[in-house]
DNA sequence: TAGATTGTTAATCGATTAACAATC
DNA sequence: TAGATTGTTAATCGATTAACAATC
C-alpha cells in the first residue's frame, strides 16, 4: 500500500483544511474541499473514497470528525515516534518550541548542543555528548540536524548507529551516510523556490 | 513548458549534489548522480536531457559547470525576487539570517514586527506599520508568514493588495484570500510526517 | 578496439479526468 | 419529486522505465 507524494499531500491538505472548520460544521462535501483548496471535485472523492471508503452521503457529503480520524489514521499519524533536535540556535529551537509535531505523530523529546551555554536540562536542552546514549535508551527514531554545515556530517554519524532511522537535515550540508539510516535534505530556500515556479505568468 | 513538483524537486536535488562536489571534478555521469541520489540513470539522464539538452558526452558524462549554470537558468534562480518576513520571532530570523535564499533568486530585503521591542532599523527589522508602504515602494513580490496563528489572517489581509503575488505561511492558521495572492502553507511537522510516510517498513 | 555512457524511441505504468448510474 | 452529491467504471493523460543504437 504504496502512497505517492502528491496524494499525501493532498491528504494532508484535506486534514489540515478540516481541522480548522468550526465545531458546528458536522458534513462537508467534497465539491466544498475541491473548491476551497483549489483541487477538482472528483480527485477529492476518489482520495477520499481511497481513505474513508464510503462513508459519505450523498446530498450531505463526509461526516467531519469522522472523516478527521481516518485521515489521522490512514496518514499513520496516531502512531507515536520520538525524535530529537542537534542544534540549539534559532531554527533548532522554533522547531522545538513550535509544538505542532504532536499532532502528526513526532514528539519531540530532547534538543542537543555542543555550546555548554546553550544547553539547560530544566528546558530539555542537553550537551551534545549525552546524544547517543539518550537516544539508544529512549528509543529515539529521528534526527533533526540543525547544526551548521561543517558540523553535520559529524552529527550524521553519530546519530547513525545508535537506533536513529530517519534523519530530517537542515543544514546545507550534503551528508554521507551509509545505508541504516534515511537522510531527508530540507532546503526552505529550494523549496520556496520549487512552489514559485510555474507561477510567474 | 509546466514543471512538474516531483520534476522540479530532482533537479534541485542534482543543483545541490553538483554544487558540493569538489572544484576538481569536472565531469560527472547520469549514473553517478542516479547512484549517489538513490535515483535510476534513466530518468537522470531524461530530466538532464531536458534541461542541457545534449550536453552529455559519452564516457565522460557532463561538465559540471555547464550543467550547473543550464540548471540554474532552466528553475529561474537567476531573476531575483523581492521578499519580505512578517513576524521577527525566533523561526521568522531564523528564515531572514538563513542567507540560503539568494541562491535560489529570492531576496529577502526586510523583516517585520508589530512588537516594538524587535524591531531594529539598523538590522533590517521594521515596525509592522511600514509593511504595507514598504512592499508597494520596493516592489515586494513574496510574503513570509511567521506570526502566531492569531494574526496570520490579518498580515494576509494586508499583505493582500500592496503588489505582493505569493505567500508562504508558516502559521498553523487557514488563511483565506483572494485570486489576488497564491498561498502556500508550510507545515513542517505535516512536511516531515509526510517525508516518513513509505519508510515504516 | 572494448566498454562506459549518452540520448532517443517504444512500452509500461500509474495517476488524473470524464462519464454516469445510484442515492439521499 | 428534483437536485445535489457520492462512488465506480472507462478513457485519457503524463511520467517512468525498458531497450537499443550512437559515440567517445
Amino acid at each position: 500500500m504504496n502512497k505517492s507524494q502528491v496524494l499525501i499531500k493532498r491528504l494532508c491538505a484535506y486534514l489540515h483544511y478540516l481541522k480548522q472548520l468550526p465545531p458546528e460544521i458536522t458534513a462537508v462535501s467534497a465539491t466544498t474541499i475541491a473548491s476551497e483548496l483549489g483541487y477538482g471535485d472528483v480527485q477529492v472523492r476518489k482520495d477520499l473514497a481511497a481513505v474513508a471508503g464510503g462513508g459519505g452521503r450523498p446530498k450531505t457529503g463526509y461526516p467531519v470528525g469522522m472523516l478527521t480520524s481516518q485521515l489521522v489514521k490512514y496518514l499513520g499519524f496516531d502512531r507515536k515516534t520520538a525524535a530529537v533536535i542537534v542544534g540549539a540556535g534559532r531554527l533548532g529551537m522554533a522547531l522545538y518550541e513550535y509544538g505542532g509535531f504532536s499532532e502528526y505523530g513526532i514528539e519531540i523529546v530532547a534538543a542537543f548542543d555542543k555550546n555548554p551555554e546553550k544547553c539547560d536540562p530544566s528546558k530539555g536542552v542537553f550537551p551534545e555528548e549525552e546524544l547517543i546514549g539518550f537516544c539508544e535508551s529512549r528509543n529515539v527514531k529521528i534526527g533533526i540536524i540543525t547544526v551548521p554545515a561543517e558540523q553535520a556530517q559529524s552529527v550524521c554519524d553519530r546519530l547513525t548507529g545508535c537506533g536513529v532511522r530517519s534523519i530530517w537535515n537542515f543544514s546545507a550540508a550534503y551528508l554521507r551516510h551509509n545505508g541504516s539510516v534515511t537522510v531527508f535534505n530540507e532546503n526552505m530556500a529550494a523549496s520556496l523556490a520549487a512552489l514559485l515556479i510555474n507561477k510567474s505568468e
